[in-house]
This record gives C-alpha cells, sequence and structure tokens, in this order.
DNA sequence: GTAAGAAAAATTTTT
DNA sequence: TTTTTCTTAC
C-alpha cells in the first residue's frame, strides 16, 4: 500500500511502523523518534482498515496520552481518532474497571484513593494497632504494600511468602503483613482503591472471570504500549494476557531511560522481552534526531558507565553544538541568580522563553529557582509541585462530592465530618472508627444505625451524627438524577463550606474562594463538553472518575505559551527543549541520598541524569552548588559524582578563581580547602553584647553519620566536654558508649541529675 | 470539644 | 522551611 506519510520515516522507523504481523519490540534512543513511530504505526493501522476502537495505545501520562492522540487526529481526523482506546495504564483500566466492578465486589462508583488518602490510612491503622510509628513509618509501610500490589503478591500470599516474613522480621517490622491485610480490607469497606489497585484488581478481575478477558481480548485487535521499560509487574501481566491470542502488540522503550523503578517498574520487563514474545521482532532505532553531536556523545559517554543496558549506539548528525556548561556557584541563590541571567542572555541568541527548561531533581528546589526568575522578571510555568487538586478547600469540596457519590468512602469522611466546625471532633471519630471495624462494616454504615451497633457516644454527639448524615443522605439522593455542576453547587451552599472561605478578606482567604470558584467553573465545563457531545446529564461521579487520576501537568493553559519551563527531572521524560539547565548536581542531591546504596540504585540516578541531559537540543548546563539551604539550615555539598562520568571532552569546566586551573580529580581537594577555609572564619571566637565573654561555640551535629565528612560535624563528644541541654541545662559529660549502633552519653546536669541520653535524639550544643 | 501556640519531625521521583 | 503532633487554656 503505498502511504505517503510514510516516507517521512527513516529506514529503520518505518520497519517499526510497517511490522504488524506478531509482537514487536521497539528499542527507541533518547531523541529517535519514538513518538513518531508510535503515532504513525496507529495511523497506519487506521489507514490498512483496523477500526479505531480496537487499538489500545497505553501511555504513561495522560499528557503523552493526549498529544499522541492529537497527532493522529491530525492525521487522520478527530472523528476516528476520538475512538481510539488510548490512554495512562491508570486510566484505561480504571474504565474498563468501573464498567465491571460489580465482578469483583465493588461498585461502579467506587472511590480512587490518591496517595494522601493511602498515608492517612496507614498512618490511622500504625495507631489503631498501637504500634510505634518511629519503627513503622508510613512511608515505608506504603512502600512496601505498594511493592506487594505492583508484584501481585495479596495479603495471604504475603503471609506465605517467607523471603518477605524474613525481610519484615528482619527490619524489625514484623506487623507488616497485618497493616497490610487491615490496609485492604479498610479500601474494600470503603469502596476504594487506590492508584495499585487499578493494576492489581484489573488483574483480579481477569484471572477471576475468563468470559471477561476474552472480551478484551476480542476487542483488542492491537496493543501498543509506549515507555516500556517502565512497566511494573501487574502492568507487564495485564498486557501480556490482552495480548495472548493474537500477540498484535508492539512495545516501544528505552532500557536507558528507566527512571521509575521507586514505583515497580522493572527493567527486566523490556531486557527479556523476547523471552514472553518469542517470536518477536526487535528493531532498534538509533539516530537521534533531537541534540547536537556534543549532548549525545556527552550523554553516551555517561551512560556508558553503567554495567545493566542494552548496548546501542546512539549517534547525531545534526552540528557538532557547544560544549555542556558546567557552572560553579557558592550558594542555590546564586545558582538561581546566575541561570535566569544565562536565560536572560539566551533571549539575544534568538531563544524564547519556551525553548528553556530548568530541570531539578527534587520539587523543593524550585522555589529558589522561582524567586531568581522573578526578580529578574522571567515569566515561568512550573509542573509538579502542589496542584490545584492538592489544595486544601479543593480537596475539601472533592471529599463532600465523593462521600456523597460513595458515603463508604472513609477518607472523605473523615476529612470533612467536622469541616465547617460541627462538634464532631476527633475522640467521637475514633469511636466510630473503632465501631465500624468491630463489626466490620464501613464507617458510614455505622451512621446510619448507631443503635444497632451500639455507638457508644451521648445524645448530644449522636445529635450531630445524626445531622450530618442526613444532609449527605439528601445529597445522596439527588446524585443520580441532578446534574454534576447543580450538585457541586448546592453542596458547597448547603454544607458551609463557601460562608468558611468567605470569613474574611485576607488575600489567603481570597485565593481560596477563588480556587473553590475555579473548581465550581471546571465542574461546569466538564457538564458542558459532556453536553456538547451528546452524552446524557454529566453527574458528579462522572467529573470524580475523570479528575481522580488528572495531575497539574493535565492543565495546559493558553497563558502558559511563552515561559520557561520549571519541573523534575522526571516528569522531564519525554519533552525536548532547544536549552536545559540542569540544576543542583550535588552530591546528596543527584543522585539522591536515598538511592546511593546499592548500585542497581546508583545506575537508576545515572539514567536519570541521562534523561536530563539529553532533552537538550542545543544547549545545555550543568551546575552545582558549594552550599545549599535545606530544611532549615545551610548544608555544603560536592559537585556530583555523575559530572565525572562524562567525557571532560564534551564539557565547559568552570574556571576556580584559584592559582591553577580545577581539573576533574582536583575538584575533592578544592572542595575540601574551600569548606575548611569557610569553617575556620566560622568557628572564629565570638563575643555576644552586653554579655561577660564567652568561649566560643558551635553547634555540633551528633548524629553519627557515615557519609559525613565535614570534621566538626562528625566529632562525638569526649569525656570530660561541658554540653548544654535544653531541659537539664549545661552538663558534664561522664562517658560515652554504642548501643545498638547509637551513640549514647552518661552526662551529669548538676542538681538536675546524671542523665543517659541518646545523642541521635538529645540536642546537646557541646561548649567548648 | 476547640483553638491557638509550641515543639518536634520530616523532608525523592508519580499514576 | 514546612508540616504534623503535642500542649494548654478556654
Amino acid at each position: 500500500m503505498d502511504l505517503p506519510f510514510l516516507n517521512e520515516l527513516n529506514e529503520s522507523q518505518r520497519r517499526a511502523v510497517e511490522y504488524t504481523d506478531g509482537a514487536s519490540l521497539v528499542i527507541a534512543g533518547a531523541g529517535s523518534g519514538k513518538t513518531r513511530v508510535l503515532t504513525y504505526k496507529i495511523a497506519y493501522l487506521l489507514k490498512t482498515g483496523m477500526a479505531p476502537s480496537s487499538i489500545l495505545a497505553l501511555t504513561f501520562t495522560n499528557k503523552a496520552a493526549r498529544e499522541m492522540k492529537e497527532r493522529i487526529a491530525g492525521m487522520v481526523g478527530e472523528k476516528t481518532a476520538r475512538y481510539l482506546w488510548m490512554g495512562t495504564f491508570h486510566s484505561v483500566f480504571s474504565r474498563i474497571l468501573r464498567s465491571e466492578a460489580e465482578r469483583i465486589g465493588y461498585s461502579k462508583n467506587f472511590t480512587i484513593y490518591d496517595s494522601a488518602d493511602s498515608k492517612s490510612l496507614v498512618k490511622s491503622i500504625i495507631k489503631e494497632l498501637k504500634l510505634d510509628d518511629k519503627i513503622y513509618k508510613h512511608g515505608f509501610v506504603q512502600s512496601r504494600i505498594s511493592y506487594a500490589k505492583n508484584n501481585l503478591i495479596t495479603p495471604d500470599a504475603y503471609l506465605a511468602n517467607t523471603d518477605l516474613i524474613k525481610a519484615d522480621n528482619a527490619s524489625r517490622v514484623p506487623l507488616m503483613n497485618n497493616i497490610y491485610k487491615i490496609y485492604c480490607t479498610r479500601c474494600k469497606q470503603a469502596d476504594a482503591m487506590d492508584f495499585d489497585d487499578l493494576l492489581l484488581q484489573t488483574n483480579v478481575l481477569f484471572r477471576n472471570n475468563p468470559d471477561i478477558l476474552q472480551k478484551y481480548q476480542n476487542l483488542f485487535g492491537y496493543i501498543l504500549v509506549d515507555e516500556y521499560q517502565d512497566t511494573n509487574f501487574a502492568q507487564y501481566l495485564i498486557v501480556k494476557k490482552l495480548a495472548e491470542q493474537h500477540e498484535k502488540i508492539c512495545v516501544v522503550g528505552d532500557d536507558a531511560q528507566s527512571i521509575y523503578s521507586f514505583r515497580g517498574a522493572n527493567i527486566d520487563n523490556i531486557l527479556t522481552f523476547k523471552n514472553t514474545y518469542q517470536n518477536a521482532q526487535i528493531f532498534k532505532l538509533e539516530q537521534n534526531y533531537r541534540s547536537t553531536k556534543t549532548i549525545v556523545n556527552a550523554a553516551n559517554s555517561l551512560i556508558d558507565k553503567n554495567a545493566q543496558q542494552i548496548r546501542k549506539t546512539v549517534f547525531s548528525e545534526k552540528e557538532t553544538g557547544k560544549p555542556i556548561k558546567v557552572l560553579s556557584v557558592f550558594t542555590d541563590f546564586e545558582e538561581g541568580f546566575i541561570v535566569a541571567n544565562n536565560i536572560s542572555d539566551l533571549r539575544f541568541a534568538n531563544f524564547r522563553y519556551q525553548d528553556i527548561a530548568v530541570l531539578y531533581r527534587t520539587n523543593s528546589q524550585s522555589r529558589v529557582m522561582e524567586e531568581a526568575l522573578r526578580k529578574q522578571g522571567i515569566p515561568y510555568r512550573i509542573y509538579g509541585g502542589l496542584s490545584f487538586y492538592q489544595r486544601k478547600e479543593i480537596k475539601d469540596v472533592i471529599a463532600y462530592c465523593r462521600l456523597v457519590c460513595n458515603p463508604n468512602d472513609e477518607e472523605a469522611l473523615k476529612r470533612i465530618i467536622n469541616y465547617p466546625a460541627r462538634g464532631i471532633g476527633e475522640t467521637t471519630v475514633n469511636k466510630v472508627i473503632e465501631c465500624s471495624q468491630l463489626h466490620a462494616v464501613s464507617a458510614w454504615e455505622v451512621l446510619t444505625d448507631m443503635l444497632k451497633y451500639n455507638l457508644a457516644v451521648n445524645a448530644g454527639t449522636a445529635n450531630k451524627l445524626a445531622q450530618f448524615r442526613s444532609m449527605i443522605d439528601v445529597f445522596a439522593e439527588q446524585v443520580t438524577t441532578q446534574n454534576a455542576y447543580d450538585m457541586a453547587n448546592s453542596i458547597v451552599k448547603t454544607t458551609g463550606v463557601i460562608a468558611d472561605t468567605y470569613t474574611d478578606h485576607s488575600p489567603e482567604s481570597m485565593s481560596r474562594q477563588e480556587n473553590v470558584q475555579e473548581l465550581l467553573k471546571a465542574i461546569h465545563e466538564f457538564c458542558e463538553t459532556k453536553q456538547a457531545d451528546g452524552e446524557p446529564t454529566a453527574l458528579l461521579p462522572d467529573f470524580l472518575s475523570e479528575v481522580s487520576l488528572l495531575t497539574d501537568q493535565d492543565t495546559d493553559k493558553e497563558t502558559d505559551k511563552d515561559k520557561v519551563t520549571l519541573m523534575t527531572v522526571h516528569s522531564a521524560k519525554g519533552l525536548e527543549f532547544r536549552a536545559v539547565f540542569i540544576v543542583g548536581m550535588e552530591e546528596e542531591l543527584f543522585p539522591s541520598p536515598f538511592c546511593t546504596q546499592s548500585e542497581r540504585e546508583l545506575e537508576e540516578e545515572r539514567r536519570l541524569f541521562y534523561v536530563a541531559i539529553t532533552r537538550a537540543e542545543e544547549l545545555c548546563f550543568i551546575s552545582f552548588a558549594k552550599s545549599r539551604f535545606k530544611n532549615g539550615k545551610t548544608n555544603f555539598s560536592n559537585p556530583s559524582r555523575f559530572i565525572k562520568d562524562i567525557d571532560l571532552q564534551f564539557l565547559d569546566m568552570p574556571v576556580e578563581a584559584k592559582p591553577k586551573q580545577a581539573r576533574i580529580g582536583d575538584w575533592d581537594d578544592d572542595m575540601e580547602r574551600e569548606r575548611n577555609r569557610f569553617q575556620s572564619s566560622f568557628s572564629k571566637p565570638f563575643i555576644r553584647e552586653n554579655s561577660l565573654p564567652v568561649a566560643p561555640k558551635r553547634m555540633v551535629k551528633l548524629s553519627n553519620t557515615d557519609g559525613d565528612k565535614i570534621p566538626t560535624e562528625n566529632s562525638s563528644i569526649p569525656a570530660g566536654a561541658f554540653v548544654k541541654h535544653n531541659i537539664f541545662g549545661i552538663g558534664k559529660v561522664l562517658e560515652t558508649s554504642m548501643v545498638n549502633g547509637n551513640e549514647k552519653a552518661e552526662i551529669d546536669f548538676g542538681e538536675k541529675g546524671v542523665k543517659s541520653l541518646l545523642l541521635k535524639f538529645a540536642k546537646l550544643e557541646v561548649l567548648k
């Protein structure tokens, strides 16, 4: 068949597009036209007669899905494109789960718990079990649960898994399995699924209902998966099952850009694709169309340091371009300033703001950058961080909506049962939940019949609870008939949420009002769009199911046109900019200190840096600061080890104001000198005004962290030293010892007595 | 039960 | 620095 658009592809791209006989894996180097292959392949399938509704295309982000859909619409027309099954794993399968919900014991309107809901639930379970939250940290527990779900390990399977149980015992969290079990029960009682459930329950649905599996196997004549290197086991299995019959499947990915293992992504899925699909064809896309030779080669030299990878030769035929400029600055503030200056300079080199991005490892780094850009009047837009739907007032309104659509939603109930304040306090809420657990029902169920469940509250409280319940009941009755906007509108009015946000005229209060209005507007638009599409009345549950999987990245506004982009490296994946600034390239930040334990994690961080560099088309800047303000105090840092992984020939190194020019190998020495200089000036004796001359003193961080090389911060207290404690005052150290790896000191506080303190916890100031 | 204020803790990446 | 938890006074 002669399809002219195929001529826009190179040889390997074209072969990847045209192969539709069976399974295929496209290994796509950075910038090699991966999305192009996917979109053209879908267009090709459509042009060769496949119905849009039988094509399933799974992406990683909503944004990727939307953009691809637009591009396809441009090629085959909007009317055809709209019937494609295209979206993220989570959104596509939540849609399927909703329509088949009854088959796995959920209702059609099940709630989707976001990570905040999960966190809150985990925390309350830990509390209810009376466990020490210093040992059972919610973050750790959450990641364990998530790990289990992503690997399709149910609570029962967890208990039967000796490796997991052993690991938990070794980490001194033997009750992890209990927490997990209760967590699942509670989600079920609340008729709620968390993000991981959307994948886990899809597997359950397919496993327990062969007829449904078959229905979707037949429906999807061709399956495409983007970013396959980031799929986890649950996703892998869903895809495998759906493709089982015909193996009409094409996955695209780049092992060098696998950066989501913390979310369960398993790089083996792509590395061993051929084992799953034995007749699979493999196509390699190696020509990079995005970046200059220098950038491609610099990135290659970096990723070359990773042991785990599919070797490939990514090359560029564009011009050589400029070397990557490395910027060395003293503080994070200066870093912002320098970056802003460079951005201003780029404007004279024919760069628009929208051609430029600033990438960082953590969202918290955005603040300083924002300030610097604002000061210089540079427009920017920021991705991530606190999204619209995570703001308090929005979550409150959404919680009401959630509860109305699904009264069993415990997290929503907890959130608003006393907002605005109606005299139902913590004690009461705890009683209700305790009671609900006793009878294995949802909290709402208890409220519907307090007598039956013997809820032990006094008459006044019972009355308040009953009032609250009937208020929600009234809304719940209307939810299937009223449209979403009218519902939401009367909810915010009747419940007093509006009144609460209108209490004063402070800027904060005004902005909260605006946000609530903004949300109502969004719901209104949602209803209108549905109506324009000729669909029946848009109900509140419909809106909720759309909104729960949206993130801020999904709101691209017109006003965001010509602005510098600020985002984390993770969210930059898949994007490209003419100029890219990678800031905060320091040890303890990038690589993240949480990821330096194992070589595997370290390699992932290196891939992350690889992703960052390969976003750049023409110019790339890398900066590191010698000191950075973090968690309320200034920390010192060394340049990231990853900078040394890039071949020097591609770098434009900073010239330090030193007798000799800094070379890579000298950095550590230089930093050492720099630090010593700073510290000697810092620790100079000083005399406080209107007080007796006191001995110079300095704060000493006493935790014995190993990575810390700063001498003053690492020293423990010698016996005989004098220390000051916030409560006990001044004392003399009698002796120090090690207890379970923690340093303990016996300190004589005079009349307050001799105390034995763990240095890890006690805030001590050493007097010298 | 509430509100305010103090103290302590926690800081990665995202659907 | 920001967020959460604890304390205290009404």
